[in-house]
DNA sequence: GCGGACGGTGAGAGCGCTCCCAACTCGACA
DNA sequence: TGTCGAGTTGGGAGCGCTCTCACCGTCCGC
C-alpha cells in the first residue's frame, strides 16, 4: 500500500523556477507564448520536484476531464464473455488513444448500479459516454439525458425513431434488418424451406431488426419456426431444443449471433443431425474465434464491429471538439449505420 | 447527442431554498445537525433544479473521489477472452458498490497506455488502485509508485521479497506453488511417471510458482516435460504438440490453467489419445465454464477468484479509510494468500 | 527620437465546493 | 433577570488551477 506524499502545486513549482504560477501553468500545457530558457528552467523545477497537475483543480476551470465512460449495461459475466465487447472495446480505445483519451468503463448491473453510474456521469468526471447494450426499459437513457452528458449510443435505441427533447440521438449500428435479409435469402437460394430463427434478446433493437430482416424474407412464416433467445450458447443450446422438439423437419437455422449459432450447432451434433447437410446454419456477427472455430466453419453475416467502436468514438470526439469550439463548425455529427455483408463458409 | 445545460451550483440551490450555500452542502451531504424543515426546504430546491454536485470542485477539497481505479496489464482480448478477469472484477464490483465507491476500469496495452494510465492515477482522479496481471519488467508499478496512489496488487508481484521504499506491497494471491504441488502429486499417486508441465506466461510470478511446484514435486524431471507457454487455448495447443513431439510417451499433464489445459485436450483428442487413459490432465483455476464443458470434465486445482477480487478490493477500501481516520487504527493491511484445493473430476 | 505594436510576464479573479469559526437563538438554570 | 451552553446557521477562506487583462520592455516605422 504505497503512502501519499503531499504534492507539489504550481505555486512550488512557481517558486522553485523563479517566475509565477501562470508561466508555470502556460509551460505545463504546451509552452506557447514562453521564452525558450524559461520553458527549461520551468521543466527542470517540474521534473525535481515530480510535479502532476491536479486534474479536479483543472476541471473545475476548464469542464474538461480528458476521460470519455464506456457505459455497458450487462453483467460482468456477459461483458466478459462476449467478444463483441472486447472488439468494441478496441476500436474505441484505439480512437480516444489518438485523441488521448482516457477511457473509463463502467458496467452496470442492476438498477443500484444505474444510480450510480448516473451520478458519476453526472458529476462531471468525464466529457462524453459511448453507451452500450441498452435495453427496453432502460432508466439509463433518462439519465444520462438528465446528466448533460454528450453521449452516442451503440446500436439503435428504442426511441430512435422519434426526437428526444434534447435533440437527436446520434448512434452507430450495423444493417441489422438488411443483414438478416441477406442471410435468409441465402438459406432460401440453397432450397431450404423450414427455415427457422433463433432470436436474440428482443428487449434490444438489434434482436428486433434481425427478426424484422427475417420475416421480410419468410414472410408467412410457421410462427413454431421463431425460437426466442438471449444472443448466449447456452441460449443457443435450449432454444435449438425446443426448436427441434416443435419442428423436427427444419431445415436450416438462422441465428441471431454467433454464440447462438454456435450453442445451436452443439445441440445438432447431439442429436446426430448433420450441419449444412441435414440443417444449415447462419450466424450474426462473424465474430472471428467463434465464427472460424465452429465445426464446419459458420457461415455468418459480418459487421465490423471494431470499426463501429472506432466510428462512435470518433462521433462523440467529433462533437465535442464543436462544442468547444465556435459552436457549429462541420454540422453536428449524426448517426451512422454500417453495411454488412455475408461471409460464406460451409455451414450454410 | 445529448446538449449540456448549464448545471445549478450550490449557490443557486442556497438561494431558491432561501439559505447559505453552507446549509445546502450540509444537506446534500447527510444533512445532519439541520433543521428537519430546512432539510425538506433544501431538498426541494435540488429537486426543482436538478442539482448534481460537481465532483472536481468536491474533490478539490476533499482530496477523495469515491472512485478506485483497476488496472489491467493486458490487452483487452485477452482480458476479455479470459474468465479470469470477469470473475475478480465480479468480487471487485461487489464490494466497491457496498462501499459507494465507482470501479474504474483501465485497460493498457504498450507503453504508451501505461503513461497515460500513470498520468490518470497520477493526476488524481481514483482515491486507490488495484492492478492486475502484472509482468515482470513492467514500468507500472514505478509509474504508480511516483503518484503516490494507495494499491493493492492482484498476484504476487515480482519484487515481493524485498521491501520497496514507500513501505511494504499489499497483495492478493492464492497458493501457487502449494496448489501445483497437491496436482503434481495427484498425478504421482495416480501411478503416472511421465508427467509435463506447460508452464504459463513466466513473466508473471503466478507461472513461476507454478512451475516451482511442480519441481517441488518432480525434482529430476526430464527438463524436456516443460514447455513453456502462455496461459491461453491456443498455446496449450501449440505447447501439447511440441510435446508430444519431444515425448511421445509423455502420460500426464500438469498445464498452468484451464485454458491451457483446454488447448492441451483439444489437441490429445486430436491426436487420438484418450484423457485420462493415456494421458491425465490437471488445470489450474477451476474456471467453471471452461473446467466443466471439457471432455472429460476437467479434473483442476481451485482458487477462489472471486474472492480473490474481493479481498483485493477490501484491504485497498481499509487502507485508505484507515489513513482517512486516526492513521493506525486497526494496523496496516498486509498481504492475503488464499488456499487452494483440488477439485478431482474425471481428467486426471 | 517618439508613438505604437507586439511578444512576454505576472497579478488576481474565480471555477464550485467544504469546513472552520463566529454569531445567533433558545431554553435551562442559578 | 442574567448567564451559559447546546443546537443551528451563515460568512468567508481557500482547495489548485486557468485565463483575462494590465503591464513592461523592445523594436519598428516615420
Amino acid at each position: 500500500m504505497t503512502e501519499t506524499a503531499p504534492r507539489p502545486t504550481l505555486e512550488a513549482v512557481a517558486a522553485r523556477a523563479g517566475v509565477s504560477r501562470a508561466t508555470v501553468s502556460r509551460v505545463v500545457n504546451g509552452g506557447d507564448g514562453v521564452r525558450e530558457s524559461l520553458v527549461e528552467r520551468v521543466r527542470q523545477a517540474v521534473e525535481e520536484l515530480g510535479y502532476v497537475p491536479n486534474q479536479a483543480a483543472r476541471s473545475l476551470v476548464t469542464r474538461r476531464h480528458d476521460a470519455i465512460a464506456v457505459v455497458i449495461a450487462e453483467p460482468e459475466t456477459r461483458v466478459f464473455a462476449d467478444p463483441f465487447f472486447a472488439m468494441q472495446l478496441r476500436g474505441i480505445s484505439k480512437e480516444l488513444t489518438a485523441h488521448d483519451s482516457q477511457l473509463v468503463l463502467l458496467l452496470t448491473e442492476g438498477r443500484a448500479d444505474h444510480a450510480r453510474v448516473g451520478r458519476y456521469l453526472a458529476g462531471g468526471h468525464v466529457d462524453g459516454a459511448l453507451v452500450f447494450s441498452l435495453h427496453l426499459d432502460d432508466p439509463l437513457p433518462g439519465l444520462i439525458q438528465r446528466a448533460g452528458v454528450p453521449t452516442v449510443f451503440g446500436g439503435r435505441p428504442s426511441w430512435s425513431e422519434g426526437t428526444r427533447a434534447t435533440g437527436p440521438t446520434v448512434y452507430v449500428d450495423c444493417d441489422n434488418r438488411g443483414g438478416a435479409r441477406e442471410a435468409v435469402r441465402h438459406l432460401v437460394a440453397l432450397g431450404r424451406t423450414r427455415i427457422a430463427h433463433i432470436t436474440g434478446a428482443l428487449d434490444q433493437t438489434s434482436a428486433v431488426d434481425r427478426l424484422d430482416g427475417f420475416r421480410d424474407v419468410m414472410v408467412d412464416a410457421d410462427p413454431r419456426l421463431i425460437v426466442e433467445s438471449d444472443f448466449t450458447p447456452g441460449g443457443g443450446e435450449r432454444a435449438m431444443r425446443e426448436l427441434l422438439d416443435r419442428c423436427p423437419d427444419v431445415d436450416a437455422v438462422f441465428a441471431a449471433n454467433d454464440l447462438t449459432a454456435y450453442g445451436a450447432m452443439k445441440v445438432l451434433r447431439e442429436e446426430g443431425l448433420r450441419v449444412p447437410e441435414d440443417v444449415a446454419v447462419i450466424g450474426f456477427d462473424d465474430m472471428l474465434p467463434v465464427a472460424e472455430q465452429t465445426e464446419p466453419p459458420l457461415t455468418t453475416v459480418r459487421q465490423d464491429i471494431e470499426e463501429m467502436g472506432r466510428l462512435m468514438a470518433r462521433l462523440l470526439l467529433r462533437g465535442l471538439d464543436r462544442r468547444a469550439t465556435s459552436e457549429g463548425v462541420g454540422g453536428a455529427p449524426s448517426s451512422v449505420i454500417l453495411p454488412t455483408t455475408l461471409v460464406r463458409r460451409a455451414s450454410a
